[in-house]
Parts: structure tokens; sequence; C-alpha cells
DNA sequence: TCAGACATTCAAAGCGCTTTGAAAAACGAT
DNA sequence: ATCGTTTTTCAAAGCGCTTTGAATGTCTGA
């Protein structure tokens, strides 16, 4: 069933059948209301190629997976993101495309997407310390939003973050407060651009109070729990093994745990953890009582809040930049606690 | 830039270009070599909505999100699924497009999808026991593939699962060879069907054995920590407590291992535990010894089979339904051993 | 009764591509 | 030189929709 056939059907030419479909004021209200019945009768949908072949819009926005090319992981993070923007993405009737790309050619798929004409606007994700994408995307005018920020771009952009360094900071503080000196960064890649704020803030608290950093101390890797659990071994068998560890996600702080409880030794009492908590759904910081101290911020809603950015974007490309800073919240667990005495 | 610019560019018809950069025979070597060249020179990309509209594909496949409506819950095991699916995707040279729906109104999003001509095909993803949506997508004549299978389906369809029984069932035996009686299952949701699938290979390991089943002993729910770790607590608090749990995910068995060390058990020495590894990237299941006892599937790779199937679909409509049925592996680690003796 | 204003409908062009059927060019064999 | 083949190119139609510009019908006030 097509617009023609509808038409023949009604009696009506395509051009009455297509404003009255879509609203528009120079339609008679009886013709209208006839036409809408008979498309809903005959499950009439107008295709989509041919719409946006007319009208220049393709009502579909554009992600590309980010997954880190070295090994091929799918950040858990994403997919509550992406619930997050798929909600809002609904509710103003776009779709969402996904691409896959091998790393080295992700700016040229992003060029082809949008040349292509399959997408209206495009968010991206994961942006890293350089972060080439930005400036090619804004050359080719596309509508896009970054989720996340790249502290190296030179053009003005869109963008949606967490206040990453002030959390970390503030974090960082905490422990130094509660007397912890001997404090480990178990961090994301240091190529991301959020890992790199995490450790800017944590450098800060650390330099204010007049503490030296130990390298052996800082670690940065794909946020797992293999990984967390690794670090937090060979960290403990230091000779001077870290008191407090932040963790730069929920899913890292797992392993950490897992690496203390293997050693005897409980959280809060013996060693203090602070983890970044997301607010993945199926890894909630715990219940009432949180499992974790942690710093907090729901990727989810920030996912909501990016596509509603994107959309005004899309709807207004000539207004300047917006960005929009998130604070994460510093929620106190049981995981933390005062520095031990030295037996 | 566009087909009609770039043959005035050449001297040539539309045709001829069109032709030469789609591989017909029909054209002459040098015209070819010379077309091929203007294009990359001018960066011309076709447009995909034009494209789609003149072949009637879209070279797009549509996912569904899998959102737990009780919970809005995005699954873990979808971005991994997606991430090997984008993989196969990538490579012939299909797009995958996302679309969230209220759960009520599935079947009409699909609907949506496919009559509008936004996709070729699609993947249906967490199969109820009772899934209307199978016989919805096969009367419509699309194109589509269940990951999972419906008990309930009346209609031959494609599909691709692991085999749950199975697995299950192996596991449930292993426990009872280990001397187990009290074996507890924290399956997930019952009506899914993975989930209903797991719980009959359970029972059918325990009917087998002459063990009766403990309703106290089957729990089911979104497989998150959370519920993991609550429905490990409560198990405990039992007159009769169990000595070895099933978990059915990942997730929650890091949830039932921290219930377990809370009140100090050790894993495979006091109590034992099995759970279901679905290889997620950031929650492997240990290195090269495994954390837990467990039976192991890539959803990665069902992802990418998935696809592979899917596109084979498209391709050949006629041909009979096709399914492939995924064994799961048995990895034992240290989580499991003999059942401990009375004090 | 008629011009002008307004409401309603329509035919046709255009979005950018593929594909059909025909034409032109090149070739080989007589 | 000529004719039948084969190779190569082209004009035009069509995919399903929107939108422009024109046409028709209705209504109003003079």
């Amino acid at each position: 069933m097509n617009l023609k056939k509808l038409s023949e059907i009604l009696g009506l030419s395509q051009t009455t059948v297509s404003r009255a479909l879509n609203g528009y004021p120079e339609v008679n209200e009886d013709t209208r209301i006839r036409v809408q019945a008979a498309a809903d009768k005959h499950g009439y949908r107008p295709n989509s190629r041919a719409k946006g072949l007319a009208t220049g819009r393709s009502m579909v926005i554009g992600h590309v997976i980010p997954t880190s090319s070295q090994h091929e992981m799918v950040n858990p993070i994403f997919g509550d993101f992406v619930a997050g923007a798929a909600r809002t993405y609904a509710q103003n009737n776009y779709d969402m495309m996904f691409t896959h790309t091998p790393d080295t050619s992700v700016e040229d798929s992003y060029r082809r997407l949008f040349n292509r004409g399959v997408v209206d606007g495009i968010v991206l994700q994961g942006p890293k310390v350089i972060e080439p994408r930005i400036s090619a995307l804004s050359q080719m005018g596309v509508p896009f939003i970054v989720h996340g920020r790249s502290t190296c771009a030179d053009v003005p952009y869109d963008w949606i973050d967490v206040n990453n360094q002030r959390s970390f900071e503030r974090a960082t503080q905490f422990l130094i407060d509660l007397g912890h000196r001997r404090i480990a960064l178990i961090n994301g890649l240091e190529e991301m651009d959020f890992a790199r704020r995490r450790r800017n803030g944590y450098m800060a608290a650390m330099t204010n109070a007049g503490i030296e950093v130990d390298p052996d101390l800082l670690r940065s890797a794909e946020m797992t729990e293999i990984y967390g659990h690794q670090t937090a071994c060979d960290m403990l068998k230091l000779d001077d093994p870290p008191t407090a560890i932040l963790a730069s996600s929920i899913i890292s702080a797992v392993g950490v745990r897992r690496a203390l409880e293997e050693r005897g030794l409980k959280m809060g009492r013996d060693i203090s953890v602070i983890a970044h908590d997301d607010e993945l759904s199926y890894m909630r910081n715990g219940m009432d009582v949180p499992i974790f101290t942690a710093t907090r911020s729901s990727v989810r809603h920030a996912g909501e809040l990016a596509a509603e950015m994107l959309i005004d974007r899309i709807n207004a490309p000539d207004d300047p930049p917006k960005t929009r800073l998130l604070e994460a919240e510093l929620v106190v667990g049981s995981s933390t606690g005062p520095v031990p005495q030295r037996s």
C-alpha cells in the first residue's frame, strides 16, 4: 500500500492525501478524516526512504559503536547510554543507526554515514584527548554531539559531560581527609579524555595536600573486572601498598574487591575503595546502602540529555554551541574508612 | 556531489557512471577506471535513500532494543551480541538500526520498521516462552532471525540458540556428582524462554537423580548483581540452606559471591557455585583459571552467526528455515567442590 | 450579477538513484 | 564496401514521496 494506491482508492490526488496525513491546513476537515480513516484501514505507512528523499531528512541519528580497537570490547556503559538516548529518540520519532568500523577508519565511516544521507545527526562517543573526529565532523557540517569532551579540540562543538576532574578531586580529597596518603588510581585508558581529567583531579587533590604521587600507584587500561583484579593484586604486593584505591569504574572495582577478598582484606577497614558509578542497570552499587563509596552519575540520563541536545541542534543548526556539565554525586558507603594504624 | 553532477563532469550518462561504479560488465574498462577515479576525486557517495528507493533494498538490519519493561533495563549481553552482529554486518555492507519501544507495542514497531521500507531484515532478541512476535513477523514476510527460541511458536522460523537445557542439566549433574543435594537455581525471568529451558535442564537432572526439588531453592528474576546477592542472602538464611548454587548469569553470580563473602563463606569449600558465562568482554570469568565453574558460550559469537544467518535468509527468502544450536562448554574452576561434611 | 477573496484540490516536477529498451559505435567476416 | 555481431553508451521511465504553482469551486460585498 502506497500513496498512489491510497489516493486512487479515495479518488483524491496524491497531493491532498499527503497533505491530509501530514496535518497541513489547506485541506478540508471532512476530507482529512476520510483520508485518515482509509489510511488506518489499509495500514498505510509512508515509505521512509521516499519521504527522506523528498524532504532531505532521514529521521535517523547515527552512532558509531565505540569498540576499543585494542581489545574489540564493547563498553558496558554503551548499553545504558544508548537506552537513554533511544528513549528520547522514540519520543521525537527518530530512529537510531549503528555502524561498526575498525578504529582506523572511524572518521571515514562518519563521513560515509552523513554524506550518503543516511543520518541527520551523529553522536560521538568516547572521545580521546586528541580527537580528530571532532574537527572532521565540524567541517562536514553534520549536526553532532559529543558524549564527553576532548581537551585538544580546536573548534567549538556541542558536548555533554560529567565533571570528571571535580568528582575525582573530591573523591581523592575525601580519602585524604580520612588520613590516606598511599592512594592508588586505577584509571581508564590514558588516551581517553575522561581518564585524563580524572587523573588531573586526582593529581590536583594530591598536590594540594602536599602528597607526592607514586607512579607505582597509577595504572590505566580498559576498565574490565580482570584489570581491576590484576592491578589490585600487583599493588598489594608492593613493599608499601596503597591504603586506598580509586577505581574508574564499578566493573573494575568489582575486580579490586575480588583481589582484596582473596587476601582476606576487608574493604573500609583494611583498605578503602572508591569507585566511579555510572549507575549501570545490571550492576547497581547496592540498594539503600551503597556497596562502594562512589562518585555517581547516571550514564543513562546522560544519554537522554545528549539525544535532546542533538535534536535541538538538528532543528537549529545555527545556534551557538551548547554544552552541559553534569556534577557527579559523592555517595558514601562502607568501602571507605580511616587509614588503618600500622601494627 | 551526486550522480548527475558526476556524470556531467565526466561527459557521460548517469547510466554509464552508475554501471561503472556498480561493477556491471557492459562498460568499457577504460571508462570504468576513469569514472572510478573521478568518483574518488570528488568524494562521491551514492545517496543510500535514493539507492534504496530504486533497488527496493535498504541494506539495513533492524534490532529492537530488548528492554525489560518491568525495570527498563538494558541487558549487558545486548552490547556484546550487537558487537558480534555489527562485525558481520560491516563485512557485508549492512548497517544496523535500533528502535526502542514500550513492550506493549513491540509488534507494531516491527511492522512499522519493515513496512516503511526502513530495514531488509530483523533480529528478534530475548524471545519469551509465549512469543506472538514470531508469528507476526512470519506473517508479514519479513526476513528475520531469533536469538533464542520460543517453545510455543507455531510456525517454523530461523533461530540460533545455546542448548540451555543440556548445559544446565550437565551443570546440575556435575554438582550432584560432587555429592550435592541442596542445589539452588537463581534463574532469569520465568517468562523468558531461555530461563524456562534452563530450569527444565535443572529439573531433569534433579529428577533423574531422584532428588526432590525444593521450591525455596528456585528463584527467577532479572539477572542483576543485586538480585544475585539478595537471593543468595535469603537462601543462606534458610534452615536447610543450599550447598550449591546455579546462577543464570555471571552478573548475578558476582552478587552471589558478594553475599557469600559477607558471611565469610568460601566458594568451592563451603559452598559451590556454577554460573552461566556469556563471555562478556568487560566481565570475563577469570583469565587462565576460571573464577567460577561455568557453562560457557560466547554471546558475541552468537551475534556474528545470527547476522550471517539473517543475511543468508535475506538473499534466499524461500530456503527452508535454518536453525543452529550451540553447545555450551562446561569449564571447571575453583568455585565448586565436594559437598562439605556436616560438623 | 460580477469581481475579488478565500478554500480546496490537482497535475506535474523533483529528490538521486537503477534499469529497461534503444541507439550508436566498433568490430569481424564476407 | 557491406552486413551481422558484439560492445559500449544513452535517454527515459520509475521507485514513493513532498511541494510548487496553477486550477477549480465557493463565498462575499458592491
